[in-house]
DNA sequence: CGGATACTAAACCAGATGGTTCAGTATCAG
DNA sequence: CTGATACTGAACCATCTGGTTTAGTATCCG
């Protein structure tokens, strides 16, 4: 049994997202779901690899699939990328303050001058 | 000369970040630049080892360093992970949507019952 | 100058990753 | 029942990754 993370750390997420097919799952998934082959077809490649992409974002909880008749379908969640979102936006509000701090620096600078 | 891409695809950036050290990089540098050897000690890794993944992170622009005497500083920038930050917000408003639908869907089934 | 410090380049290694093919099992349609 | 479809597990492969060691070069300090 594949069993998905709680708490995946940070970086097995990215990891998770650090492939353009897995990426490219994803994104259709976000219009609705996909069977294996479907997905396979798309990205044209075979049905095995197909399977270990969707099983990867299992893993972190990004997709859950159940068995449908012959097909897999898969949907996107449970996961939300609530910590990644959070951790990037306070990554991106300490470039802002570093930036504004230089900013008021150069103001200084120029007053000075 | 290791050149930085100006539009590094998502998955690449997702990449530099798939790694706990690396993380842990980024995290000591939004305190304060650092040299190698700080970065290195502070992980239990070899100086080489380090120079190696701030390599990766100068690829896609989340690090910069210049040289200073015999010490390397590394400092981040230039890159503040727009793309990535818009990325995720999009994911995640698909996702809130996706739900709002459902909610919504429960409500009226209440009702009719 | 000479030694210690900070880095770098290169070679190497084990394990992970992204893909394949092949041989199965399970389900559906006629 | 039979054949086609959808998936699965296992084995295999090349390449990438994260780390090392070793042997250098460049800089700083006394």
């Amino acid at each position: 049994m594949v069993q998905y993370q709680v708490q995946a750390p940070l970086h097995e997420t990215f990891a998770a997202l650090a492939d353009p097919t897995r990426i490219a799952f994803l994104e259709r998934l976000e219009r609705a779901d996909a069977t294996i082959t479907q997905l396979a077809d798309r990205a044209g490649i075979s049905l095995p690899g197909a399977r270990k992409h969707v099983r990867v974002l299992e893993g972190v909880g990004l997709v859950s699939t159940r068995k449908q008749g012959r097909a897999r379908v898969c949907t996107l969640g449970p996961r939300r990328l609530e910590r990644e979102a959070a951790w990037i936006e306070g990554y991106r509000r300490v470039l802002e303050e570093r930036f504004d701090h230089l900013g008021k620096l150069l103001d200084r600078l120029k007053e000075e001058s």
